[in-house]
Order: structure tokens, then C-alpha cells, then sequence
DNA sequence: CGTGTTATTGATAGATCTCAAAGATGGTGG
DNA sequence: CCACCATCTTTGAGATCTATCAATAACACG
């Protein structure tokens, strides 16, 4: 897995296109590599913002919780996403708890690190900005959903922005390829796991979704989309 | 009021914190100036992201609207902060619209100028990446907040809110400085104005807050804090 | 096979929204 | 200076969505 780490794999990542071979190389000397099991953290609400990081291999969920022991997930983090953003951005502490869901494998840099290797390549923060600020338009989409929807149509986005982002496509579909639960699911729309799971059955049975244990395939994605659009109607 | 747009101005926005002399002249130079009069927009949602601002005076509201045509207020702008960050986000259209709260004065720069002027000057950049960073926080804390609290803990929380950003000392408590309709709480918080409207009153009634047409008086911060912190009891 | 986790399901209660109407408020123009 | 108008605000009653509470069921794993 580690021999996978190499220019071509950062070129790959959005916060280090568009550097030059020396460039790659000069960060590439500066990471240090962390392996994280199933279950592991990489950094917990509250801890000191130290290093950001790329996830190479596996998948990682960041949570917030609340001072009731809520949780909130804030984003799930796929192979060359950037997590840890707030040390890139000079934060102080995480705001949130990176786990593992999948046994995985990431490369980060200190934050002083990252901050000399934006200065000596101008180009890392420009595309550090770029993706900062596509996260800020994604958190912005959330509030709108919030905001307005009703919880059938947040789950249905939250589906199409999951399978979008982590889909792979099956016979039957379009597969969420890694372990969701209803409580995740609930997690990300701000609701809860019954409401959840009574949503995803009925959905099951019109034929729009097949759900397991932990796992959610799309079946018809523009009915869901329809879902996800629609005014106000009934459903079943 | 054009007067007042000097390096000192400059030096006292977030956005170029840290630059000497010189650079200032040089970002100065590069910038234009507009006038926004009440009721005005700067530039509207889908709009091409052309430029980003500085509001040197006045005040803003930034909002999405929805396909149903409901608006989400995702931030009021005061003097000195910055807007329409997408444009030196590398974004291309502007996800929301910037409309005049009061009679307003901005400084703005095209996006092509705002890249050329973080490449001169990295520490513009940098600086940049602090300010969507933090704005990144706050929205993850809205998203937390319409995730796990009822409609009153969010009205309290987007109070304090407004008070830290444009609070006013005055006899009677803390005011919020500019017109603040009970729809603009609503859409704040991702509520109807009706149960703002109800909310207020009845917190007037306990004397936590005085409330007038457009008007905000926040008279005792702490037992908001209290109602916007509190786990789950009753009221009135 | 236990055992712990995850998911399903039913009944009920409550918080908010919706719908509807009436009351303030402040500005404007005659 | 006053009447009028557009906005903004208050208030009530009823409808609904969704959370909560409480079990049971299904599943995976050692």
C-alpha cells in the first residue's frame, strides 16, 4: 500500500495539482505516513490542530459531538480528500473526530510544515482556498437543507451526495461502497435512525433503494432525484 | 466616506493582515470602489462570480433562495469582512445574493486581480484561507445547530450571534445594530416568522429581551445563553 | 449457539408549520 | 397635518411531521 505514495498519487489530490515534479517531491519529503484501523481515530474534538492530511487508502467519517452526546457528522472522507482542514487554515483545535470506518491509510504534514510549503509554493494555498471554499458552498448546501426540506428529501440528498461521492455501480444499481448505517444516515440529515429506517423501507419497496445490513443500494436514482426535487406531494 | 479607504482601512481587514506598506498600495490600487444604496444587490445568486469584496461600510445580507422560492440567510455582512469569497475560491458562480441591509460602500476585485494579487503576495492568500476557514466552522456549527436544537435554542443561538458581530451597547442591553425583521430570524434559523414572532414575545414577557418593529434589544445575555444551552426543559 | 449490534415496527406525544385574520407601524403624498 | 398604504407583527386553531418510548426481530461473529 505504501508504494502506492508517490508523485502520481499527489499530483492526483486537488490541493497539490498543478505543482511540478521538484514541488511533489519537496512535499513528498515533508509527510509523515499514518496507518489507522477500523475504529481508530486520527484526531479527536478539541485535540490541538497539529498536521491535515490526505487519505490514500480506506474511508474515514469526521463527527462533531454535541455537549448531550448528539452526533453530527460533518463529512465522510474518501482515498485523496483532505481532512484536517482547519491546520491548513490556521485554525487551533479540530472541530470534530476523525474515525476510520474502513481500515486505512493517510499521509499529513504539521501544520508549521504546511505552512512553509504554501509559502515556498503559492500554488498549495490556491488550491488549498479552492477546496476550502467547496466545502463552504457544500456546508451552505446543508443549511439550505435543513433549512427548508423535509426529512424524506435530506435523506434522498444525502444518498445522491453519498453515492456520488462513494457510489460504484452494481447490477441492482448504485452501491454505497462502505458500511452506512441508519444511525450514520441520521447523523448526516439530522434525524434519527427510525425515521431513517421507516424511510429507506418504504423507498425498498417502491423499488427505489435495496437496503442491508449497513448498506444501502440506489436503485433508480431519478426517482430519487424526484424525491429529493420534490414541491410538496404524497408518497406509497 | 471614500476617504476613509486608506492602507489603514486596508490593514484592519482580515484579508490583508500582516501585508507592509507597499503591498497595500499595490492591493489599493488594483481595487474598485461601489456604492450600494438600501435595498440594492451587489451581485445575485448564479450570478458569474467575477469579483470579491470588502465592505468598508454599511451593512449586507447574503442569501439562497431556494427552487420554491424560500430564502436561507447565510450571513450578514458589517464593515470590514469580506464577501463573495467564492471568487477568490476559485468558485464561478455566486451561490447566494448580496443585498444592501443600509446604505453601503464596498471595495471589490475581479477575480483575475484577487489571483494575481495572492501570487505576488502569499501572505494574501494565506489570509484568505483563515477567513473561509473560519466562515467553514461557523456553517459546520449551523449545521450542527438545525441538526440537534429545537427552533428556540436556534433563535437564542443566532441572537448571541448577531450580537457578538453587530451588537451596540445601549441603556437597556445589547442591540443589534441594523433592521432585523422576524422573517430575517426565521431564515436565520430555518423557522416560519410566526414562531419567531412567538418566541420573542414571550421572551420579552420574561424580560430577556425588548423587541420593536426591526428591532432586537438583548437584555440579559445570560439567561439566552441559558435558553440556547439548555438540554431539555420547559419555559414560560 | 450465545451475545452484542443493528434494524424494524407500533403507538403516542409534542413541537412546529400552515392557514387565516386582524393589529401595529411608519412613511408618503395630497 | 392627516389619511392611506405597504410592511411588518401578532395571535389563534388545527393539521402534520417527526421524535420518543418500548419492544421485538434480524444479523454477524466468535
Amino acid at each position: 500500500m505504501e508504494s502506492k505514495i508517490d508523485r502520481s498519487l499527489l499530483g492526483a489530490v486537488d490541493m497539490f495539482r498543478g505543482l511540478d515534479e521538484s514541488a511533489l517531491d519537496d512535499v513528498l519529503r515533508a509527510a509523515h505516513r499514518r496507518r489507522i484501523r477500523r475504529g481508530e481515530t486520527v484526531f479527536r474534538q478539541g485535540d490541538p490542530a497539529q498536521a491535515f492530511f490526505v487519505l490514500v487508502d480506506g474511508r474515514l467519517k469526521v463527527a462533531q459531538t454535541t455537549a448531550e452526546g448528539q452526533q453530527v457528522v460533518v463529512r465522510f472522507i474518501g482515498p485523496r480528500e483532505m481532512f484536517g482542514c482547519v491546520a491548513v487554515a490556521g485554525g487551533t483545535s479540530y472541530p470534530g473526530t476523525a474515525t476510520a470506518i474502513s481500515d486505512s491509510f493517510a499521509i499529513g504534514w504539521s501544520q508549521a510544515t504546511t505552512q512553509n510549503l504554501m509559502r515556498r509554493h503559492p500554488q498549495i494555498a490556491l488550491n488549498a482556498l479552492g477546496t476550502v471554499g467547496s466545502r463552504l458552498q457544500e456546508a451552505h448546501s446543508r443549511v439550505r437543507e435543513l433549512s427548508t426540506e423535509r426529512v424524506e428529501q435530506r435523506i434522498a440528498h444525502a444518498l445522491l451526495r453519498l453515492a456520488e461521492q462513494a457510489g460504484k455501480r452494481v447490477a441492482a444499481g448504485v452501491e454505497i461502497e462502505f458500511p452506512l448505517s441508519r444511525q450514520d444516515v441520521a447523523e448526516v440529515t439530522g434525524t434519527t435512525l427510525h425515521t431513517v429506517s421507516r424511510t429507506l423501507r418504504h423507498w425498498q419497496q417502491d423499488g427505489v433503494v435495496a437496503v442491508g445490513r449497513q448498506r444501502v443500494t440506489i436503485r433508480d436514482p431519478d426517482a430519487l432525484l424526484r424525491i429529493a426535487e420534490e414541491p410538496a406531494e404524497a408518497a406509497s
